[in-house]
DNA sequence: CGAGGTACCTGACAGC
DNA sequence: TGCTGTCAGGTACCTC
């Protein structure tokens, strides 16, 4: 399930691959998946930039011919949702949505894959992103200084939501999904279903910290792979050995021996220590 | 408007 | 064996 540090592996494998070569031909299996409102041809495009912004990763790309115009892929993995460049082409399976036929010294090709199909890319205007309501409405990048102490402070002191709603619903702060948000609470030591009005101004800072920690940690460690995540070439994350909540629920807790719990929170399954978070 | 619930999707798995 | 039910979860959308 790609989260902020699994769209970041995902862009830093993929980026030294795709730049500079052109689409040549792109084909759609599933309609549902690629939304182009202006029914702009999707061929001819050189892809010029990978940028990341939350979970969703933009693909800048310019006119082969016009190297003013310029426009805007930006993909949305959702759970499930793939992109893996290949350099021998393999037939399309049934979870095989998008093709991107890509040429610069030699041919190779980009798929979305996505088996619960969640997952959208959208052609845009450059610059296109902004307009978007998904990523208009996110909150500063966790590892910007963008993100201050003060900001997110007056974010969780005007929610009387569990704090593990806050910090998913992507407003505070952009990027966080249930496997980070897990492990930033049981970091910063609260409970994911404190009411958020109810947190200190210590706790807010230590959870502040947390989720860069998380975050930073999730990105060195190529992200966290349970079944599905891989980056673009195909490779799993390591992150998944470093949790000490997420999915552990009967395991002892490494810090303090007793079993780890898990319940329901803002309708997701949820992990903590019943002990070492208060 | 904030908060909570549900739809979207398919595969894995538990239980009978 | 094969069926049914439940769960996984990011976001849009709906309702209160």
């Amino acid at each position: 399930m790609p989260e902020l540090p699994e769209v970041e592996t995902i862009r830093t494998s993929l980026l030294p691959l795709i730049k500079d070569l052109e689409i040549i031909k792109t084909e759609v299996f599933h309609e549902d998946v690629l939304i182009n409102k202006d029914q702009r041809p999707l061929q001819g495009w050189i892809i010029s930039d990978l940028r990341r912004r939350g979970k969703y990763l933009l693909i800048d790309i310019v006119s082969s011919d016009n190297p003013e115009a310029e426009a805007l892929l930006m993909v949305h993995f959702r759970m499930t949702g793939k992109l893996l460049f290949r350099t021998e082409l393999v037939s399309p399976t049934k979870h095989t949505h998008v093709r991107f036929h890509l040429h610069g010294d030699q041919d190779a090709w980009l798929d979305y894959e996505d088996v619960r199909r969640f997952g959208r890319i959208w052609l845009l205007p450059a610059g296109g992103e902004n307009e978007n309501p998904g990523v208009a409405g996110l909150g500063p990048e966790p590892l910007s200084e963008a993100w201050t102490l003060e900001d997110f402070q007056n974010k969780i002191k005007k929610s009387k939501a569990p704090i593990k709603s806050v910090l998913l619903n992507q407003t505070a702060v952009a990027g966080i999904g249930n496997i980070y948000c897990d492990e930033a609470l049981f970091r910063a030591k609260i409970l994911p279903d404190r009411k958020a009005d109810s947190l200190s101004e210590k706790e807010i800072r230590q959870l502040h910290e947390a989720v860069r920690y998380v975050i930073k940690e999730g990105i060195g460690h190529h992200g966290t792979t349970f079944s599905d995540y891989v980056d673009g070439l195909g490779r799993q994350g390591h992150f998944q050995q470093q949790l000490q909540v997420y999915r552990r629920s009967g395991e002892k807790c490494k810090i303090c021996g007793c079993d780890i719990c898990k319940d329901k929170v803002a309708g997701r399954g949820t992990h903590y220590c019943p002990k070492c978070q208060i």
